[in-house]
Formats: structure tokens, sequence, C-alpha cells
DNA sequence: TATTGTTATACTCTATAACTATA
DNA sequence: TATAGTTATAGAGTATAACAATA
């Protein structure tokens, strides 16, 4: 078998797990109310601790019009609240409720858990083959230019 | 390290990977004037070939109405027509232009160097472990219940 | 004058439900 | 009666541009 149909393949199968990893997400995130987007919203706020829209848009590289919405529905749902910027007269402070706090908790822990899913039962030596290559993978992806906001990340 | 960090590290690199290929692979169809919606109708008209609207709608998992607005955005943009069923005066058959056939082809060999640039430079060992490693992660995906429609891979 | 966030407007993707034409 | 596809309607995410309030 040649190399560039060994290559394809790979490429197919990192592109099936795109597909499966998102679609589990998007399903998941619709059991407790909330969408990738405003998930994605959660986690950079969690990192962050309240901050402004502005730091929202940017962290999540979208416009201040789609931070707008995001945070309306978050806040119509129960995961955050707008409360005033101390010095600020025209920021809001992005906050979670107990609500958002104790859903993204509980997220880390689901994902913990799924961690474990994926790869308690991989041999050691299996296991650290596959961190290797996709070490790899994702430095060649940066060398090649392609970067991104780190959101979903813990 | 624990386990569970290593886990936890691992599952953080491959969900950074997905962000990565999914942002790119928006950026990339948008040049050419598509979505990856739209662009997930073309790769399946491209492995079935002519088909209704219906097959288009199970294929893709999404409704008939998705597919009308989808199909009604490609006409508009020239990628594919609308023709009449031979025996099914009820049905559409969806078929590619020249020019979507073209961007088709051209897709195809796009992602052929994408995975010489990605993998290419990788020893044949680490290369070896990484796609291993990857096939046991997609198995324990699918026994943990995940499954997907294969319309990417081609 | 510059910045924060909003309203106004528009496009895409998604869904359900009602409807038309055809099988 | 069932199926293929559309129209009607709605919600979510995205964007640009104009605008208000404040810095």
């Amino acid at each position: 078998m040649s190399d560039d149909s060994r290559f394809r393949g790979a490429l197919d199968h990192i592109l099936e797990l795109v597909v499966l990893l998102n679609d589990d997400m998007t399903q998941s995130l619709a059991k407790e109310g909330l969408t990738v987007s405003r998930a994605t919203l959660l986690w950079t706020l969690r990192q962050r601790g309240p901050c402004t829209q502005r730091v929202l848009a940017e962290d999540l590289g979208v416009s201040a019009r789609t931070v707008t919405g995001l945070v309306d529905g978050l806040v119509a749902t129960g995961f955050v609240v707008r409360e005033p910027h101390p010095t600020d007269r025209r920021a809001t402070l992005v906050t979670f409720t107990e609500r958002g706090e104790a859903t993204i908790r509980a997220q880390e822990r689901a994902q913990g858990e799924f961690g474990r899913q994926l790869f308690a039962g991989m041999p050691a030596e299996r296991f650290d083959g596959f961190t290797a290559g996709l070490a790899d993978v994702l430095d060649t992806l940066h060398d090649l230019g392609l970067t991104h906001r780190p959101a979903v990340t813990a």
C-alpha cells in the first residue's frame, strides 16, 4: 500500500474522530440546555473568572454582537448573570450563577470520566505511541499556520 | 503524574485537534463559496452519484427541510442542479454542475496534499504508533455507542 | 476621540408542522 | 394511504453597520 493511501486513511480516521466527538458533545450539551457555542463561553468564563463581554469576544474569536446573543441566551436559561463593572459604567461583568458553576463542575467531572473510558483500557505502550504521534500532528498543524484560541481545553 | 492527568492531557490534545481542523476547514471552504454543511452534501453526492434529496437527508442525518435549504444554496452558487427524476415525478435528482465536479476534485487533491504535509515528515514507527492508537480510540468510541454517518471520509 | 455594548439587518443551519403533487 | 419536496414558522449562531452611553 502506498504512503499516500496510508496517509489518506489516517486523515480519514482523524476526520471521523472530529465528527464523532462534535456530534456527541452537541447531544450531551443539549440535554443540559446548552449549545456548543454557549458552553464554550462558559469554559472561557471558568478560566477567566468574571469578565467583560469584550474579553469574551476576543477569547472566543467572535464579534461583540455574537457575545451579546450568547450571553442573552445564557442569562435566559439561568447559567450566568450580567453585573455592573465596578469602575467602567459602559461594561458589564458576566458572572456564573450557582447553577452555572454547578454545571461547569459537572462537566469537568464528566470529561475526566470520559478520558478514563477512552484510555484506561489501552496498553501503556500504545497510549504513549498515540500521544506522541498526536503531539507531532499538532506541532505540524501549528507549523502550517493553524492556530486557535484555547477555549475548550481546561 | 497520575494516569488521570495524563488521560486528561491527551483528551485536551484531541479537543484542540478537533477545533483546529474544524476552523481550518470552515475557512478554506469559505474561500470557495462553500460552508461545511454544503460541502458535506457535495461529498455525499460524490460517493452516491446523482440522488434524491430524500437520500441526501438520510445520509446526512438532517431533515428534508434542511436539505431543501442546502440544495437551494448550492444551486444559487452553481455547484449543483435539480433534474427531474426519470420515473418518479415527485422526486428530483441532485446532480453536479461542471463547476461542482471540478471543485470536489480539487478538494480531493487538497486532502491528499494535506495528508502528505501532516504525515510525510513523521518517522514510520511514530506514524504506526499513532494510527494504531487512533484506531483503538475509534473502536472505544464505537463501543461507547458513538456512531456517525460517514459523509466526510472519502 | 475611542471603547462597550446594544439595536437593526441579514445570511446560514437546524427543526416541526402543514400542505401539494405524485405514487 | 404513503412519500417527495415545499412553504410557513421558529430558534440559534454568525457578521457588519449604526448608535448610545461612557471613558
